[in-house]
DNA sequence: CGCAGAGTTGATACCAGTCAACAAAAGTGG
DNA sequence: CCACTTTTGTTGACTGGTATCAACTCTGCG
């Protein structure tokens, strides 16, 4: 977050074939010249930064989207008049699949980081995948995850106990990220502790606790949004058993 | 559940064209001669028996299921072998959609009650949706829907009180029932309390207590598994506000 | 008739939401 | 670069809602 990157225009130019996320993204195994045809409607732009947004609510759906880096949420607004966070999605993951039903968007998605984001424009994306079986394929198998993930959150929310929330809620965003080729037990979360209340279901607060009662038994180590997982297999555990409140294990494990 | 419907055979030989759920399935919005191509891979099976399961976690992706009449519940099971309840489904809500990314089922899907399901083998399916534009738009607007439910579910577990989820709910039945061309006041809940708990993150005596609450506040009337919505305003608006704790209003509206 | 499963109701303990104060970090402008 | 403000995150005290354990009722069924 330096120099204002004069060589991203470059990056930028790039196209699938040379994108690290290659293998993650629609482009995943498919032919070189059928990677061309969707090379072709994929329109990169420039940066977006933190709180920018993709679409809003209502919003008809024009376009699927993916970051190459960064990170947002997806968000609606309740009667009430406040955010509850649906998802946030990582590189390579799809945003805007909730238009699918209606051809309007009923969530609005954020940029929560600096972000450079492809947009595919959808009857273009829909028109080519109809001839190329591979991505129709492909693009059925990113949908698939994508409800997949919420299927994982519904999962997460069933749980009661707020430590079981949050220790699920961090192994998963671990996983992602080593999926993504970073760190697994090192990163920076995107998020304020805010989103992942909104999130998880739970008052900021309660968050803030888990995280430092994650702390005090030795599972992780935060300071604000850096996160170091040091016993992932406990992490785990918490994830799926309601807290037999072990002894309180200190210094090693 | 009296004779052994002998007549069922012909109900179950009449293809999409005459299907009550046409414009609700798949089938909505293609042409007739295409209505053929797809009728002509659906494989329509003789009825199920509340137990019986469509698929199980683990099984490979073969088909994707529409329930013709009847209702199912898809769960998974949690490390401590419990059930976890993912969603209901209804006539024409397409079922088995969570081995789209790893083309393997990561749910089962169990029937609720006796019902006549429609099953849809799915490599054909997405070869002859790749060849008719509008059975491929339909898949992805389907799809779609089902997404969308998963994040109405989602934003009710986020409900942090019992009250809000429990309407939120006996709401989204009763809209999903009225879309089937039912009352939307007055059903029979294909579900157990217990399986309404385990879908909703709840223990499942805070669900009869939170029946019995509605009840006695003139909201709907319950026996059993039989529902009347009384006051589908005040419903509505109990699944989305925090109880401001009314006076307890008594007999009329 | 008695039994099993499903649902209701009651008493109690505890987790998490709320309100509030504080601490730390990140912007903002001189 | 430093004072100021704003935002974000942490911690504490208290209360209330919900899980839990348990007893009881009701329904349909063999």
């Amino acid at each position: 977050m330096a120099e204002p990157n004069v060589l991203d225009l470059n990056r930028l130019r790039r196209g699938c074939a040379h994108c690290s996320l290659q293998q993650l993204c629609l482009p995943a195994g498919i032919g070189a010249d059928e990677l061309q045809r969707l090379d072709d409607i994929v329109r990169r732009r420039r940066p977006v930064t933190a709180g920018d947004r993709l679409f809003r609510i209502g919003d008809p759906l024009t376009a699927v989207y993916v970051a190459r880096d960064g990170a947002f949420k997806t968000v609606t607004i309740t009667e009430e008049g406040e955010e509850q966070v649906l998802g946030f999605h990582l590189p390579g993951e799809l945003i805007g699949l909730d238009a699918l039903a209606a051809d309007q968007h009923r969530c609005e998605a954020i940029a929560l980081t600096t972000a450079n984001v492809c947009e595919v424009p959808f009857d273009q994306l829909s028109s080519v995948a109809a001839q190329v079986p591979g991505l129709q394929q492909q693009l059925l198998r990113v949908i698939g995850q994508s409800v997949g993930r919420d299927q994982d959150h519904m999962a997460v929310l069933q749980r009661r106990q707020a430590g079981e929330r949050i220790a699920a809620f961090l192994h998963g965003l671990s996983e992602r990220f080593r999926h993504l080729g970073q760190s697994g037990t090192q990163f920076r979360l995107p998020m304020s502790r805010e989103d992942i209340a909104r999130y998880l279901g739970l008052a900021l607060e309660t968050v803030s606790r888990g995280f430092t009662r994650l702390q005090e038994d030795g599972v992780i180590a935060v300071t604000g949004r850096r996160v170091e997982i040091l016993d992932m297999a406990e992490l785990n555990r918490l994830a799926h058993a309601p807290e037999t409140d072990e002894p309180r294990r200190r210094g090693r494990a």
